[in-house]
DNA sequence: GCACGGCTGCGGATCTTTTG
DNA sequence: CAAAAGATCCGCAGCCGTGC
């Protein structure tokens, strides 16, 4: 729904978009064809068209990071239906508060890859597979992931949008860990991990080190597959209810905004 | 402990309405 | 048409809560 937001543009919040999208300017083309606008002067207008025909260029150039840096952190959920078919969801494991990165994992929807220290795991490779993705999907990652990433493995992360799931979710009344917030919408995980004793990845990890026992590090790759496979799932529910509740705020719009996409 | 978002109250910018 | 009054709402600062 990101071609019904008008949330980017400057002095624009929530209330203000609410009132566009109740006069039935439900998409960026209804703005710009509109005349006049309650609740923005003429003068304003101009202004804000130009910013929207660069919206409307840079989408068409999948910048989505020029929208990362125009919308508020907690709405840009709303880049992930048009970027869904280039986005990477990405949890890490690591112990010492991030300082010790063990595994890198990622998902673009249909396949995992996993980067285990001492292994797979550099930099180059990192980088370019995080090359080829326009939206990047995490659970807490703006003050666990990202910034370790960025610490430690510097400018492997490229330019593009960051949806921070924690706090979607939290904006639609999910609160709480991952895997609490997974039970609650009903994805299922497996227990055999419980059944090892071990769903802890750092206990995970300490254990392959001092035996060198591979079964404890196909383990911890599982378990965090799991994780980020679960993410897509989670962003799909997510998704859809964030975009009702920010919707249905305008009870006059039949159709409401973000039926274009 | 860290890094971030939520909440709240306030100041001020901006738009609309009213009035003559 | 212009000026003033009124309404709306953005954005900031400070504090608190939260998951990792």
């Amino acid at each position: 729904m990101i071609r019904s937001s008008f949330i980017f543009l400057p002095k624009i919040s929530n209330k203000k978009e609410q009132n566009i999208w109740k006069q039935g300017i439900n998409i960026w083309d209804d703005f710009l064809k509109a005349k006049n606008i309650k609740g923005i002067s003429k003068r304003a207008k101009i202004f804000y068209d130009t910013k929207i025909r660069k919206a409307i260029e840079e989408l068409k150039k999948d910048n989505s990071y020029y929208f990362q840096k125009l919308l508020p952190n907690t709405e840009t959920w709303r880049l992930y239906e048009y970027f869904k078919d280039e986005c990477c969801f990405l949890d890490i494991e690591s112990y010492e508060h991030g300082k010790n990165i063990t595994i890198i994992g990622l998902y673009d929807g249909f396949e995992t890859k996993t980067m285990v220290k001492n292994m797979n795991l550099d930099m180059n490779r990192l980088k370019k597979e995080l090359e080829k993705y326009k939206l990047l999907i995490t659970f807490n990652g703006s003050s666990h992931d990202i910034p370790n990433i960025n610490k430690y493995f510097p400018e492997t992360i490229p330019n593009i949008a960051h949806i921070d799931l924690r706090h979607a979710c939290n904006k639609i009344g999910l609160k709480g860990g991952l895997k609490m917030i997974e039970e609650k919408v009903g994805i299922i995980r497996p227990i055999h991990l419980k059944a090892y004793g071990g769903d802890n990845p750092i206990d995970l990890w300490r254990a392959f080190l001092a035996s060198g026992d591979k079964e404890y590090l196909d383990l911890l790759v599982q378990y965090n597959e799991e994780d980020i496979v679960n993410l897509k799932p989670l962003m799909e529910i997510v998704y859809k209810k964030l975009k009702k509740s920010t919707i249905s705020k305008n009870p006059t719009t039949l159709a409401g905004p973000g039926t274009a996409e």
